[in-house]
DNA sequence: AAGTCGGGGTA
DNA sequence: TACCCAGACTT
């Protein structure tokens, strides 16, 4: 028989009053907040999954500027909604949140649903979310567990059980459903996750002044710097991306990225993915080099004008750009023909932006 | 349970 | 570098 693990919660006196007072004094004023529009907290929780305020500020600002309420996004254009998202990353968020607005129209006639089942019903939207909407919109009592608040109850707890196991999500579901204060549940969500992103941070927090270093037992036992535990191994595996900025007159190509991959629906210059790096000897000499460029007559190529290494979390890109011009107009299947100045209107990852940014630095003529 | 999906900030 | 960020979904 397995010990019954359970975390002594009434060991140690509840956060609630603590924390809302913490909260009254030092939380950020930001626009998703203090509001009760189920709709635009629902965008403000999808951009900022994974993501720092900082970063998500100008696009939550955008989008609701952009579209209203939720049927203004369900009307919207794929590519219009890929645009708005570009550069923020994490694009699979951006797909789901149009299917789910369409959803909204089409199974709740256009309203945003009023309870955690069915908001947790919609695509992208998982425990954590469904809690944060259902309590900030609803005040429905239901508690946030995002990254923040791992962090701030495994130390104030003690609690060296990883996170990233079902044992551990369970664990910390359980407990800081047992600390929501029923009263406030969206108030004090709010609050928990503040203080962690503010104060409880990762790495060297100031343990001196909390308002928990009475009952912190992290802080007791020295192990603030130790918790949360994550097994967490990150692979990174390495990929080998060769683009080609393909130019004839005016024209350009680019094709629109499809599949369980990275990037879906981003737009992409033509591309020659290798096994292991490759020169350019090598890549004309390749069966899809044929299959890009055949009608083009003389192909000219430039030696290679961009190289880089992108990185994500799970994967380094080792990019190489090259610039070629064509003789005759090609077809190049599965690329579109575009003129050079709608470039701009394409939703694209980083990489490629980056690239885009460079050449129309250091060859302005070409663009 | 493990793998996949982005990009940027921080020590 | 390594880790983290108002995580969700697929296999």
């Amino acid at each position: 028989m397995r010990k019954e693990k359970k975390i002594p919660s009434e060991a140690v006196a509840p956060l609630a009053a603590d924390l809302h007072d913490w909260y009254a004094r030092n939380h950020r004023v930001l626009p998703w907040r203090g509001i009760t529009d189920a709709y635009r907290i629902w965008i403000s929780e999808i951009i900022l999954q994974q993501t720092r305020v900082v970063q998500g500020y100008a696009y939550y600002n955008r989008f609701v500027s952009r579209f209203p309420d939720v049927r203004a996004l369900a009307a919207a254009d794929d590519d219009e909604v890929m645009k708005l998202w570009q550069g923020l990353g994490y694009y699979s968020r951006a797909r789901n949140l149009l299917a789910a607005a369409r959803q909204v129209v089409e199974r709740f006639g256009g309203e945003f649903p009023t309870t955690y089942e069915a908001i947790r019903s919609l695509p992208g939207i998982g425990d954590y979310t469904a809690a944060a909407i259902a309590s900030f919109a609803y005040g429905l009592p239901h508690a946030v567990v995002d990254g923040n608040v791992y962090r701030v109850l495994a130390r104030i707890y003690g609690i060296d059980t990883p996170i990233d196991t079902t044992e551990g999500k369970k664990l910390f579901a359980a407990l800081a459903d047992e600390l929501l204060d029923r009263k406030d549940p969206g108030g004090y969500n709010q609050a928990l996750m503040e203080f962690g992103a503010l104060y409880c941070v990762p790495r060297s927090p100031q343990c001196g002044g909390c308002i928990f270093a009475d009952r912190c037992m992290a802080l007791a036992t020295g192990r603030v710097e130790e918790l949360p535990v994550k097994l967490g191994r990150t692979v990174v595996k390495p990929r080998y991306f060769n683009y080609f900025y393909v130019r004839h007159g005016d024209y350009t190509w680019v094709r629109r990225r499809e599949g369980r991959d990275i990037w879906r629906n981003l737009y992409e210059l033509p591309l020659i993915e290798t096994a292991e790096e490759a020169s350019l000897d090598v890549l004309q000499q390749s069966e899809e080099w044929a299959r890009l460029f055949a009608g083009a007559g003389r192909v000219s190529v430039s030696a290679q004008v961009y190289a880089c290494k992108h990185v994500l979390s799970h994967r380094v890109i080792h990019a190489r750009f090259y610039v070629v011009e064509t003789e005759q107009l090609l077809p190049m299947e599965d690329y579109v023909r575009i003129a050079v100045g709608e470039l701009g209107d394409y939703a694209v990852s980083r990489l490629t932006e980056g690239f885009l940014e460079k050449m129309s630095a250091n060859y302005p003529a070409l663009f």
